[in-house]
DNA sequence: TCATGTCCTGGCCACCCGGCCAGTTTCGCC
DNA sequence: GGCGAAACTGGCCGGGTGGCCAGGACATGA
């Protein structure tokens, strides 16, 4: 059922520039032929930055940090972490707050896909 | 833009199949306000093509659950998904549920993670 | 010396999360 | 018609999460 007469194209739109990207959905929006994917449709193409300008330096994690984000994106609890890394479940909800805070997230899951988005993690 | 100049955008495309860049090209060649970077160009973001081997048919997610999937990896909470969705937090959590079963994830973290990893979305 | 920043720890508490039980409707398939 | 899958809803509850308060140790640099 892909291939045929003219099926819609979807484009991912994957841009950071919260400006940039609304004029690009703006004016890709009512081309006939071609359609927009919601979040987390597959797409057949995708639209990135030209220029990696994603990771700002003014957000910088410091070494605890990076340590107990990539063990979140691991899916691991805070009892986990503190487990791993030898330190109180007190010390890592510290850590989790300021990476929370630093990366403009409202939660764990948010921050390890904003991370993961801004390439300060590879998942 | 507030003024009707031209903030053209320029885009770059980056497609290998010739048959979809060709569409692609002709699909967004008569767009105004958006044009088509010539080879070389320096551009304000790229079209690339998104690999096609993503979705493993062993995990067969239903649209319901790509749907919540995809919230939660906007970091929306069970109650803001219920409300997004229309549907009521229980639901939500009756889907959240399936999703870690069915990407073998321990919470909802580490099913965003797993999902993004396999391609099932896009971060 | 004093200030700053990082890292560490504790208690407290409202809320969220995930798992368990139960049920309903709607839909397509045999 | 029967039957399973999907979607939906409810209650309950233990444990996790995140925000707030407090503090101390240690290194760097003004």
């Amino acid at each position: 059922m892909s291939e045929g007469s003219s099926p819609e194209i979807v484009l991912a739109l994957e841009i950071d520039d919260p400006a940039l990207a609304e004029r690009l959905a703006k004016l890709l929006g009512n081309v006939t032929g071609l359609r927009l994917a919601a979040p987390g449709e597959s797409a057949a193409a995708a639209i990135v930055a030209r220029d990696p300008r994603i990771m700002p330096d003014d957000i910088a994690l410091t070494q605890r940090e990076l340590d107990v984000l990539a063990l979140m994106a691991e899916g691991a609890s805070n009892k986990m972490i503190a487990r791993q890394l030898g330190i109180s479940v007190h010390t890592v909800k510290f850590h989790v707050g300021s990476l929370l805070d630093k990366l403009d997230a409202t939660g764990r899951t948010d921050a390890v896909a904003h991370a993961a988005r801004r390439g300060v993690i590879e998942l």
